[in-house]
DNA sequence: ATTTGGCACTCCGTCGGGGAGAGTGCCAAG
DNA sequence: CTTGGCACTCTCCCCGACGGAGTGCCAAAT
């Protein structure tokens, strides 16, 4: 186990480095914290540490910058998650109460994020797997054309086009209607199958084959939309990366472009609270040397959706922790209001 | 007026440049492109393109690159539009075919485009303005609150939530619902103010004050939904920029992110069919040196919106206007289709 | 009048050497 | 275990030299 000092070493190390984006060496060390010890003792605690691998020299004889492993300690022991300042708060309100529609949340909140924390922000839209049906609307546009609209709590809205394989007459589609809201209105959305399947035997004639077509068609739309949308924003803030950029920043730009690696991304943090991966404790490639801060939002106890931000390890963990936290929050109790 | 020649000098100094940008010189040019002349005679073209403005040097006893005037004459004048070759036609159309909704239609075009012109794409959703109505929903979410849908020929689908003055009765709603889409069904969306108006008048009590809020809730959507929305794809294209790009990156990617910045680009292209804008062209500061190739597109003779490319003024240009105007037409006529 | 070869000149990019500076590791003393 | 001292190692930066590419101009040729 590490002495107190000796975490404090690496504290101070891990603050200066993100402060400066210079390697640090022991002699700056004691004069900006005051570690009341003399910098050769710091030398041979930064030795001890870099034995145990939390920090490393890029050369022989320069300043030490914290590892992976590292920034790890850092975030899981030494560092708390600093509250937003309450003008700051003020500001988030603010600036997401003017929010008209979801995809205005959304839109607002991924803005937020990145500008609050001066990097790439993640925002996925509230999953319908966890959502419950607030309205089921079924619309004649041709004789053997339908429309299906389906109404989330969280205020998404998907349709789908229904080629029936017969005319329905409006009395029958007015039943259909009002039998299938009867059923999933107020119901989570992976009860749905069971509580429908059933429907057509009310039916009789042409009308049962069209109902199993809507129904497969309701179906199909619950499990295809489950593939979770997000939207990003702030990527201009990579540019702010570092020097050597040019090598950096593409692998990160296209993995924001393949959806499908953040939405693994954000499903891979488990944990319903925040969860921080620090470089290669990403599975992607592209990601290596960036971490990722994540959480999940609702709009009541339970998450629908993730949010986060993108950024490179070298972060200050505790004001973009704090960040992302209070966003969560905030989009969460937008989204009950609604 | 240039002599043929020079013309010529100029149509190769932009090929070399692009191709591998560097600068070009007068030796490298006449071995390259067979002009029957020495590379002294070239020197000389060379003196006189400088000094019309054409092209110019870095530095003194450096190569020559061509300018935005010079970028502009060769689009005009001396380059055509590449057509794509068949495979790549049939990869566009195999690649738009799967798409399942409107959503789906858009990210894949701008996922393509990007992928064709490795630049940044720019894909610009159908407009409400020159779209008619195929459908308008009302549905009853609770006593005094309602839902109005509002479903687009080009598929788009936009929501209202609306709290009414007074609950409505399910017959009134259904009476209003009919007057509501025969009246509008088929129509332009900028002629439906006028087709409505009267409708409050044939209900009477509370109801009519429903009514005129709907409407107004209606009218609002349609204005306010004008403001377009639109995708990007393929930043991660720009690392491919240039060496200095550290740079020239940064304010791309926030031009990029401002979409009012974008939908003013795409807008100032008054031209129906394909426009350049070469650099400075473009108003915006941070794309002074970038160029953006647009095109309309829509489902029908008419355009309904826009799409496009940014990429460095140094750019293939006969390829990407090859490519933007047959994505053009391949995503019309899914829009057609659907 | 235009084209061409020749030639001197300019300027960039690169490479190697020489400090200066920062930081380390180690050692011996406190 | 801590501290001061000291030699050592690297990096970074500046400088000057050099090679190369390209130009501009001129005088001769077509």
């Amino acid at each position: 186990m590490l002495s107190e000092r000796r975490l404090e070493v690496l504290r101070a190390i891990v603050q200066d480095y993100v402060g400066t984006e210079e390697p640090v060496g022991s002699k700056a060390l004691t004069e900006r914290h005051n570690l009341q010890v003399s910098p050769a003792t710091v030398r041979n605690d930064m030795a001890v540490l870099e034995d145990e691998g939390y920090i490393a020299q890029p050369h022989t004889s320069a300043g030490r910058i914290p590892t992976d492993k590292g920034y790890r300690l850092f975030v899981d022991k030494l560092a708390g998650v600093k509250p937003l300042s309450s003008p700051e708060r003020k500001a988030i309100q603010n600036f997401l109460e003017g929010a008209v529609d979801l995809d205005d949340v959304v839109g607002r909140t991924v803005r937020l994020l990145a500008q609050l924390t001066r990097q790439v922000a993640v925002v996925q839209y509230p999953s319908l797997t966890r959502s419950t049906v607030r309205h089921v609307e079924l619309l004649s546009l041709a004789p053997a054309r339908l429309m299906l609209v389906l109404i989330t709590d969280t205020g998404r809205v998907e349709q789908r086009l229904i080629d029936t394989p017969a005319p329905m007459g409006e009395d029958a589609l007015a039943d259909l209607r009002a039998r299938l809201n009867s059923r999933v209105v107020g119901q989570r959305f992976t009860d749905v199958p069971s509580l429908v399947q059933d429907l057509p035997e009310a039916f009789d004639g042409d009308d049962r084959g069209t109902v199993s077509t809507v129904l497969a068609t309701l179906l199909e739309t619950l499990v295809e939309e489950t593939e979770e949308r997000l939207i990003i924003g702030g990527t201009s803030n990579l540019t702010r990366f570092g020097h050597d950029f040019p090598l950096t920043i593409r692998p990160v730009l296209e993995a924001l472009e393949e959806q499908v690696v953040l939405l693994k991304l954000l499903g891979e943090a488990k944990d319903p609270g925040m969860t921080v991966r620090i470089g290669h404790e990403n599975a992607h490639e592209g990601l290596s040397s960036t971490s990722v801060v994540s959480v999940g939002y609702g709009s009541g106890d339970e998450a629908v959706a993730k949010l986060g931000v993108v950024g490179p390890t070298r972060m200050d963990y505790p004001g973009t922790m704090g960040a992302v936290r209070a966003v969560a929050r905030y989009v969460g109790q937008i989204l009950a209001e609604s």
